[in-house]
DNA sequence: AACTCCCTCCCCGATTCCGGCGAGGGCGGC
DNA sequence: GCCGCCCTCGCCGGAATCGGGGAGGGAGTT
């Protein structure tokens, strides 16, 4: 991972964790993020397309219990408000409208976070997601200038962070399957564009018997259970783009 | 746009292109890159949603012309592989055994491609998808040696191409439609999986009339044609996650 | 307090989809 | 040259889904 090398104090710190493994390198690797640019708190947080949750950074461990027994990730506006977007954003650029909204907040504040936010979101297939944020309690002008020195920085750090996860998380690439046909991928990406079996059929000029055999076929593949899961997961494996 | 300051060439670079304005800036920006790494094509592909592709960069014409009319979209090994991924990928790892794909191969090396390439994806809510990549011919060794070198920059100017388009992309916004509500969100979620209309209801425990009455106001709010087309809106607008 | 949105329930009929069956010709790979 | 996969077509009945319509109580916003 030599495209952090660009950040001065990196090797030091990446140095420094060798001899940790696993995720705990991560979360003292954030520990060390927070120190050398002396904000509040440093997090990662990430989603998959299970659902499952995985984070690691310097919130304090009550707030993160918090947040996942109050299912806070419905509330929070940073992933309501990033999840729509991939390009780093400030916490107030966000929506903070709303009773829940501003509830949250204010819980937030009470476990130690700071009134500033910098969320940098990463993508990937499947639904994946993940969130970097640096957070810190100051004006608004000081962070301004601070975000803008550091973009650069915070962007190539949510890139470590996202590849180390991915990297320990082997549960990507099992579901293997065989491919769909091209025909196979013409019915289900008509099928996802909203237009009925019939409709299909007359697209693709076969008969509506023959289109069934098409999404039969694809279901089987897709060990999908009706033709809704069967285009829900072509669409989660991007085998097929509406 | 600070972030790119540690690229040394950059400032002067883009000064030079103040001047031009919209996606012609990007295109002579892929030359000068090209220029300035001494590699043989820089290319910038996007994919949005509704299947519309732009790309900017140095192949030929006559071969983004041939990519076009010979839907080379669906056959290129560089689109099959990355899309799945979400990290840079060094063509060499891709899948090439098959017909297609090396037929595929030979007419992109007849129209003035390298052998070597490294790509770098980018992914949006929404199913948006773009490339970044690096062409080049020359041996492996001094591929690696290059790609190595250069990765940290080629990714920030991946950041960068994608954060221009977006910039430009006006398209994106208009369908910031009404969010779902939380049953709507637990209905196609749970469509989305597979489950049958009356399933669904029991999970919910609601009556399936209620269910549907959830399951149209989504529709309505998507914009969507039918209860599969609604389920693929809401995947590919990132409101639900199965 | 008015307003809007969410949640819940009920009616109806017509349309569509589901699921498994069989059958033939063609192309590419081993 | 055989095997496997892809494309195409047909029939069947039962089950599920799709359209709207109306109606009430509750919570949050203004």
């Amino acid at each position: 991972m030599g495209f952090l090398s660009s950040i001065p104090w990196i090797e030091k710190v990446l140095a420094d964790l060798e001899s940790a493994e696993g995720l705990g390198d991560l979360q003292a690797l954030a520990e060390r993020i927070r120190a050398e640019y002396g904000v509040g708190h440093v997090v990662y947080h990430w989603v998959n397309s299970a659902g499952q949750q995985y984070g690691c950074g310097t919130y304090e461990p009550a707030w993160v219990q918090r947040y996942l027994d109050r299912n806070y990730l419905r509330i929070d506006p940073v992933i309501q408000g990033c999840y729509q977007r991939f390009h780093p954003v400030d916490w107030k650029r966000l929506d903070w409208s709303g009773k829940v909204a501003r509830d949250f907040l204010r819980d937030a504040v009470a476990f130690g976070l700071g009134n500033q936010g910098y969320s940098i979101p990463i993508r990937g297939p499947n639904g994946q997601f993940a969130l970097f944020t640096v957070n810190h309690d100051c004006d608004d002008d000081v962070w301004a200038a601070f975000t803008e020195e550091n973009r650069r920085d915070l962007i190539l750090l949510a890139h470590y962070f996202n590849h180390q996860v991915l990297e320990l998380e082997p549960g990507r690439a099992p579901p293997e399957a065989t491919p769909l046909s091209p025909r196979e991928i013409d019915a289900l990406t008509l099928l996802a564009m909203g237009y009925s079996r019939a409709q299909v059929a007359d697209t693709l000029t076969i008969s509506e018997h023959t289109l069934r055999v098409y999404i039969e076929s694809a279901r089987h593949k897709l060990g999908a259970l009706n033709t809704t899961h069967a285009v829900a997961r072509a669409l989660q494996r991007g085998v097929i783009v509406v």
